[in-house]
Formats: C-alpha cells, sequence, structure tokens
DNA sequence: CATTTATTGCAACTAGTGTTGTAAAATCGA
DNA sequence: TCGATTTTACAACACTAGTTGCAATAAATG
C-alpha cells in the first residue's frame, strides 16, 4: 500500500548490538547509529521507538542468540559440555566476540545506574540460561550442590568476562578457563569431593 | 593569610567516593555532588580540577584504601589469608561495602568507554595489588603455577563483584566463596594438585 | 497515471552537564 | 582596622543528546 522501509530490521538489530556491546549503552548516541548505518534518525524512532526500546530490543536479540548457541553446546549435559563452553569463551580465536567486548549484559549490569525493570528481566533470564545448563549438566554427572557450583561458575565466567573486557584479550581468560577446568577435573566421579560444601 | 577552605578535602573525597562507587561515574554529576557536600561547584573545580582529574583522585584513593586493607589481612601470606579474604568479601556484613556497590575499580571497567591512559594505569595497579598477595600466598604454600591460579582468583573475586553488583547482595558471591574455599582447601599441601595445568 | 500512505530528511526544541567569569564575602596577618 | 588573598555564590556559556514536528519523497495499488 506504501513506501516500504529501505533496510532490514535484523541487519540493523546487528549493527546496533555490536555498537551497545562494544561502546556501551551511553556512548552509542542516536546520531552515532544513523551514521554507522546510514539510516536516518527518524526512521530509527519510527522502527524502534525511544532509545531505551531499542536498547531492549537488542538485549532480547542478544540473549537468544546465546540461547541458540547453549542450547547446541549442551545439548547432551555434562561436564565434558562445561569443559568445551569454557575452552570455547576462552580461546584465543572466539568467532562470538572476535572483538573481546565482552559480554553485552554484563556490561550493561555495570554501566546501566538504574536499570529499569524491564532491563533487569532481561539480564536475570540471561544469567539463568547459564544457571540452568550449568546445573543440568552437574546433575547429569551427579556432582553434589549443583547449585552451589553452579553459582560459582557463573562466577568463574563474569570474571573472565570482566579480564577480557578490560584487557581486550583473552589471556587472562585463558588462565581462569585453565583453572576451572581442573577443578572440573576434581569434582568429575569417580572422584568426587569427598563430602558437601555446605 | 587569607580565607581558608570551609570543608575537609579528606572527608568530601570520601563522600564523593561513595557517589562515584554507587552510581558510577557518568550518573555523578558535578551538580549532583554540589548538592550531597553541600559544597559549591566553584569550590570543588578550584580544589580538584576538573571532573576526570577528581575521579581520578577518588581512584587512587580507594586504591590506597584497599592497599592498606590487603597489607592488613596478608601480613603473613598464605592459602590461609586467601580463605579469610573470600570470606570476608562474600560475608552478610561487609563493612568495607555495606551498600554492595561490588568494587569502585570494577565497576570503573565497564562503565567508562575510553579510559584515559591514567584511568587504565590506576586499574592496572589496583588489580595487580591482588595479584601480588594471592601470587605470594600461594607461593609461600608451595602451590604449583601461582600465576595461573592467581589469575583465576582474580577471576572468581571480579566475578563475585559481579554478582554482588548485579543483586545488591551477597548470596551468589556467597557460593563463589565457598567453592573457591574448597577448591583452596584441595590445593594445600600435603595433597598439592598432582600435576602443573600448564 | 493518480492516489494513498508510510518513510525519510531536516531542523528545531528541550533538558542536562561540564566549565568558566565575575564580583561579593570571609578570613588571617599586620 | 585595613589590606591582601582565597574562597564562594551566582549565573552564563557552550555543547551534547534524546526527542518531535513537518513537509517532501517514494513506492504500491487501482
Amino acid at each position: 500500500m506504501a513506501r516500504p522501509r529501505s533496510f532490514d530490521e535484523q541487519d540493523l538489530l546487528e549493527t546496533v548490538m555490536e555498537a551497545f556491546w562494544r561502546r556501551g549503552y551511553s556512548a552509542t548516541t542516536y546520531r552515532g547509529i544513523e551514521l554507522i548505518t546510514g539510516v536516518g534518525i527518524r526512521s530509527l524512532a519510527n522502527t524502534f521507538g525511544e532509545k531505551d526500546e531499542l536498547f531492549l530490543t537488542v538485549l532480547a536479540s542478544y540473549r537468544g542468540r546465546v540461547s541458540r548457541n547453549l542450547d547446541k553446546m549442551f545439548a547432551s549435559p555434562s561436564i565434558d559440555s562445561i569443559v568445551r563452553f569454557f575452552e570455547r569463551i576462552s580461546s584465543p580465536s572466539d568467532e562470538e566476540d572476535p572483538r573481546r567486548n565482552g559480554c553485552l549484559m554484563v556490561n550493561t549490569v555495570f554501566e546501566i545506574d538504574k536499570p529499569t525493570a524491564a532491563v533487569n528481566r532481561e539480564i536475570a533470564q540471561y544469567r539463568d540460561l547459564f544457571r540452568s545448563v550449568f546445573i543440568e549438566s552437574l546433575e547429569s554427572d551427579q556432582i553434589l550442590d549443583p547449585e552451589i557450583r553452579a553459582d560459582f561458575l557463573i562466577g568463574a565466567l563474569w570474571g573472565a568476562f570482566s579480564q577480557i573486557r578490560l584487557a581486550r584479550d583473552p589471556t587472562s581468560a585463558k588462565s581462569i578457563s585453565t583453572v576451572v577446568v581442573e577443578v572440573l577435573d576434581g569434582w568429575r566421579s569417580p572422584v568426587p569431593p569427598k563430602h558437601s560444601v555446605t
């Protein structure tokens, strides 16, 4: 009936995600997006609404992408899956994050002063993605206290993201990963921890 | 010879530190500091210079405080010192961070888009504080690969700060700490890791 | 080809922030 | 008390960013 959009929404979301990921929410301006994408401010606003709505859309898209990856990597959850996961994120050639921006969600936790309820929900859901697959994996190998150990793994993971973000380099994350793998090996049957950590 | 300051520089730095710590660099405005402290913008600028200089002064002050604490806690460095340290930061009543703002330096890593060289130096020095005491402690108990394990501990620590910042609550940090302590116990002599992790 | 309708480009508006100039106020020493 | 000198209050300035109004534009339908 009328004039169609001159850009593809998904493509644009990818570009915008890259910007938020690298520079953060504040430093990514609407006018900057206009320059990068070539799409006018007015069209952006028409399509995605205000800046925080666009950001929320990007977060959801990011979470979807990670979720699909985790589904693949933890198709048969086990300690081995976790090991492979940690080896991957600390790999010198991580195709998921070649620019070493760390993790968009973790970055957001620290950057936004007073996150909206929607943003908080998004981050909580994101964190739960990892918690679920970690717990599943630990349970499938009959590790004691899977929740506590899953929280530990999340901590190590977010710590690794911190170091990647800090140095834009996975070297330190590699050390973290190495020791985490050693710890995971120590948890394996038939030599599980002697007693519950609680 | 002339009119003296109506405020104490150290007191004011403490107040400003609290603000930067809680809300971050951007969200802490010069005018906001005026409201909190009662000290006029002009006086602030006269005393501390521009905003980024004030921030840098705050970072240095924060590092000094942490450094003094670490000196006390690691007076005789050992695995036990590390254990006590992790128990402390995940304690439900951490008097160093009652407001659960996490760590000012870690927060800064994520918040600032393009940190100045001075800020980067400050953060690197801060990180090295922990790295040094961890390495010293591990060496004193003859643990293999102290550097790699120190990097792991920093990762776990920063991960714990992430979770504290996320939930403004040390519950998840407690889990991290619990498992870290278990791991540290596993490293102790006379049952050290069988072989190097490298 | 004309009409319809969403898209687009431009510019303006508003709000907020770091910064600075200027003059009044306040304090200490002589 | 007076003068020197710093601090302080007030306001203005410059700049940036998000947002919005409006008219021109372009494509799809009949």
